[in-house]
DNA sequence: CTGCGTAGTTACGTGAGCGTGATATCGCGG
DNA sequence: CCGCGATATCACGCTCACGTAACTACGCAG
């Protein structure tokens, strides 16, 4: 009953360090060092000193994991740090069905797969796409799995299988 | 006259060091560490020493140029790398209508937007998607600059405006 | 109140990707 | 054949993005 009680207080909003470097499947130095370099902080609880705890929330988890596959497929983390930027300005829209788009000097949100195509059109610089409804899908599993005690181990630099995504027409 | 030839001699496929940081736009050093590196050497001529020199092709100095959006566009040099490969295996293909599409795991190329299209329907990853067109134009055109003596100062690391682009429908 | 585990902090090291000279050497004009 | 400019090479150092290890401090059980 005890440990229910942990996994509510966890459920309304909290994630610890370790936690999140298991669900975004990164190492603590690099949370730490993201967080000490003002790349992504916590934004419930920062730490006051040694054997504090930082505390992360959702939105927070769903940023580091488009970080962490923007570093997967070989982006810079200046460039996660514009990509991170958009995220928090576009908080309003349904991350689920959105694609992030960043070229060289900016980075937006494109709502429909049309949108998509027409900055392409466009046809300046180089697009980087990252479909976000894997991974907001994916960080709900695995929310899941983290709660039954069972360890996520994904593996390092290996792109994880997408759920739920879902073909479509160039039409639509 | 004699300079004639001497231009003409560049014409047939030869351009030393220091003409390619130029044309590129990046810094001889940076060019220095590429060829050292192995990420890309010159194919006409390598170096054998001091006082020699590096003759690169103009198929060296258009991946050079991907290379450098590539890095623009917040892509690290290990991406490019797997680019470069890419490019180096599909060298049939007409660069100037295709599209270079990289992802988490491999690179390929596009030859219609159409393909684009399908290959972010299939939504795995992230994609970087570079229009070589713009690339291939920009080349010819600094080419021409350059033997004329006209210094071709482009800013670093912004974008340069790309001729020739035209947009699309998507159904095309 | 006293261990003790857990989590943040500090110190130090590492490799990539260059920048900055200084140096060495080639090749060409005179 | 001899200087001289152009080009490659070397030595050194720097920043970013972490890894490793040791240390430190909180907070909870007993």
């Amino acid at each position: 009953m005890a440990e229910a009680q942990e996994m509510a207080a966890l459920d309304v909003g909290g994630f610890h360090g370790p936690v999140v470097c298991a669900l975004v499947g990164i190492t603590y130095r690099q949370l730490d060092y993201w967080a000490r370099t003002g790349l992504l902080r916590p934004s419930l609880v920062e730490a006051k000193g040694s054997g504090t705890k930082r505390v992360y929330s959702y939105q927070d988890v769903l940023e580091l994991k488009v970080i962490k596959q923007l570093l997967d497929s070989g982006i810079s983390l200046q460039s996660a740090r514009r990509a991170v930027d958009c995220l928090r300005e576009e908080l309003g829209a349904d991350l689920a069905s959105a694609n992030l788009v960043l070229t060289s000097t900016r980075s937006v949100l494109a709502r429909s797969n049309g949108e998509v195509v027409d900055l392409l059109a466009g046809g300046q610089g180089v697009f980087n796409i990252v479909p976000l409804s894997g991974v907001v899908d994916e960080l709900a599993a695995d929310i899941v799995r983290i709660e039954r005690g069972e360890p996520v181990t994904r593996r390092q630099g290996e792109a994880a299988p997408h759920v739920g995504v879902r073909p479509r027409a160039a039409g639509e």
